[in-house]
DNA sequence: CGGGTGGTTGACGCTAGTCAAGTAGCGTGG
DNA sequence: CCACGCTACTTGACTAGCGTCAACCACCCG
């Protein structure tokens, strides 16, 4: 199934691309917790992340899903870049905008944007491999902040797109044990949650010098080439 | 980097390009240990792996040093697919024949190969979060057999590449409780061992059923063969 | 206001990490 | 050829961290 339902009719911009003709380049305007599959032998479809933020799962022969990767405005994804996985698909983890496209229509390479996914992938794998569970979830919630936080009167401010278990499965960890790791930097003043998908560090130097991984993480984040393919749509 | 030629001359596939010039195309003979830095802003530069088998590993800000990629044959790997990590470098786990190009020079994009690493990296990121062990020693195994293995009298024949250290480290475990796990498998009778870097596996099936995601690995070796057999995917 | 889902927390067991001692393989030099 | 020593590997005893199970809580939706 492609998309449950498609965004309110009314709600913001429809771009001129998908007004009048089959167009290849379609943009979908996805609610929280939406799902795309992109099971099926579509190597050639293109998903371009422009806003919010996207996870990519599938499932694995244990019956479990697995989160895969996490998406960001800029990135871009195909089903050639994920293993063969039944049930590969793409999971908003909250209002996101997508854009789906052709290799051919953008003139781009099939590869485009993977090998930014496989140096992201490959020090993901590094963190699962080598950190502690409570490294590894300082690495995912910098990695959070960097990319979808603000600085904010109370300190560096960011929501939570994802759900606790999802946390979990990324990080190779059990959501028991993530809950309790959170609650541990919460009781250590390290973070403040005013709400479950809310957090609040007051201190961003220490809240960073708890990954080992962040500086790693910020310079893959910083760099102007982020900004590139984002076609930023104003609000 | 020094390039020791240490294989014959006439090496089957291509004429000796090497040879003369200051080529853009460098054909490279490694000896297994010999490493080849990747480390600078090297983003053009291109190595594709044309026999052996080749770690791409890097240092984690703990000092440690991590593997974060197996290249077999058909690989090709650049700078730009590895984290901002310190001391990324190629490692020939084996005697290897590397090809080192510029992306220009052979018409490919930069990104060629890249969609390949990463469904793999990826696969293997799960591998280290969601399986015990065992069974990632075991997914090692079969991707390394898959690539490397042959029938022989005495069963399913392979080399490992890899010393315990470094497959311990690919895998997020440590190099004692490798150890033990092998000894466990030959204890079990579902290996055995004649030198330490050989394995024979005598029942391939019951090898293979060691890995929950052999499978996928089959699947992702013989690209032609994959089709959409899905397999049995237990509940 | 009640049921459901997702999150939190405690008690307990097991897997894998740590430390340390011992062994096998291999290159070097006599 | 053997003796030597180095390194990689193996194995045991103990520990710490994470997973499992279960009870409980908080929020959401009707």
């Amino acid at each position: 199934m492609p998309v449950h339902r498609n965004s309110r009719p009314g709600s913001r911009k429809r771009p001129p691309q998908c007004a009048g003709q089959p167009a290849p380049i379609v943009r979908l305007h996805l609610r929280a917790r939406q799902l795309i599959a992109i099971d099926a032998g579509d190597e050639d479809t293109l998903y371009l992340v422009e806003r919010g933020c996207v996870t990519l799962s599938a499932r694995l022969p244990d019956g479990e899903r697995h989160v895969m990767l996490v998406l960001y405005p800029g990135d871009m994804v195909s089903r050639a870049f994920t293993p063969p996985l039944p049930e590969a698909r793409l999971g908003a983890a909250m209002p996101s905008v997508l854009v789906r496209t052709r290799f051919d229509d953008i003139g781009a390479s099939p590869a485009s944007g993977a090998p930014r996914l496989l140096a992201r992938a490959a020090l993901h794998a590094a963190a699962i491999g080598r950190l502690s569970g409570e490294e590894r979830l300082a690495t995912l919630l910098v990695e959070i902040a960097l990319h979808l936080g603000h600085s904010a009167p109370g300190g560096y401010t960011f929501e939570l797109p994802l759900s606790r278990s999802e946390m979990a499965d990324y990080l190779g960890l059990n959501p028991d044990t993530l809950s309790r790791l959170m609650s541990r930097l919460r009781a250590r003043g390290l973070i403040a949650m005013p709400t479950r998908d809310r957090v609040i560090a007051r201190d961003f130097e220490a809240f960073l010098a708890l990954s080992p991984l962040a500086v790693t993480l910020q310079r893959m984040c910083s760099p102007a080439a982020t900004a590139d393919r984002e076609e930023s749509v104003p609000d």
